[in-house]
DNA sequence: AACAAATAGATGTATATACATGTAAATCAT
DNA sequence: ATGATTTACATGTATATACATCTATTTGTT
């Protein structure tokens, strides 16, 4: 769909400032439909987010410092998110012997499982959703890149 | 900066994958550094989004249907974000008297002059902030719209 | 050792968001 | 013309988010 369709307008000033809304618009319909088939696990994209970190790290354990870093939304709440996860039990927190100040987190059983079940449903869902080459998504990432160089 | 650092891995699964991961932070991103400067002004991103569709329908008033059609981020919350600015007197609010069932809403002059201002400065942030040539901006929008073909 | 500063994270508040449900008005079918 | 359906919006709830502040712990300075 075209961004004059999705929102309605033409009102563009030039094609960068027509790409920043392209941006946030292909940011919330993306995020939208992940969020959809995440439902279907009981899951928030924000919940599958910090169970992926974990993994990425597992067995070891992560303090909630190191999962904010690589959060794709910084989020000065991953204690909350954290704690949904424990409700859940997919994650266990605890307080790290070695320094008091830090909680250490990590995937429970259950929340490996939940999780490879998650995942494999958003890699189908992506898989049949993006069409792209993946040329065409290297020069994306390229092109996101460049706009971003004066972060 | 490359997504790399902005979310301390390198674990994507090809260049498709890594595209989703970086529309979603190059997003956060630009709302974030938009919402920043937006704060200076007492506006969210939200409200100044509401605000900006209403100015382009200015001086007819515009139903809160339509105003949600035209949102970034479709939003089910459209009275509520009107009843901040509501509250602020920056935009007015009424009954239809063709359509009982429509709210339809306008900017007050005070509303019109700080949007002036609030884009003022957004445009100036946003021609420092994002350099990239007209022809770039133009291949991004295509590609934004190619990954949502399926939408 | 004692105190100041820095760090990690928990918590409070306002707003936003997704989604379900409620309510009033308009439209449709008979 | 009347009752059913649809439409437009408002509202309730749970979670998320930005941002400020608070607490406990560790580190650094003297």
């Amino acid at each position: 769909m075209k961004l004059e369709e999705a929102l309605q307008t033409s009102r563009f000033r030039d094609e960068t400032h027509k790409a920043s809304l392209n941006i946030l618009y292909t940011s919330w319909w993306l995020k939208t439909t992940m969020s959809r088939e995440l439902k279907s696990f009981g899951l928030t994209h924000e919940q599958y987010n910090v169970m992926r970190i974990l993994k990425g790290k597992a067995p070891e354990m992560m303090c909630v410092k190191d999962i904010a870093g690589r959060m794709i939304e910084r989020n000065s709440n991953v204690p909350r998110i954290i704690d949904r996860l424990v409700e859940k039990k997919l994650v266990k927190r605890q307080t790290d012997s070695k320094d008091k100040r830090h909680t250490v987190v990590q995937l429970t059983s259950a929340g490996m499982r939940l999780l490879e079940k998650s995942t494999a449903g958003i890699e189908s869902l992506m898989e049949n959703l993006l069409v792209v080459t993946e040329k065409e998504a290297a020069s994306l990432n390229t092109l996101l890149e460049k706009i971003r160089q004066k972060e």
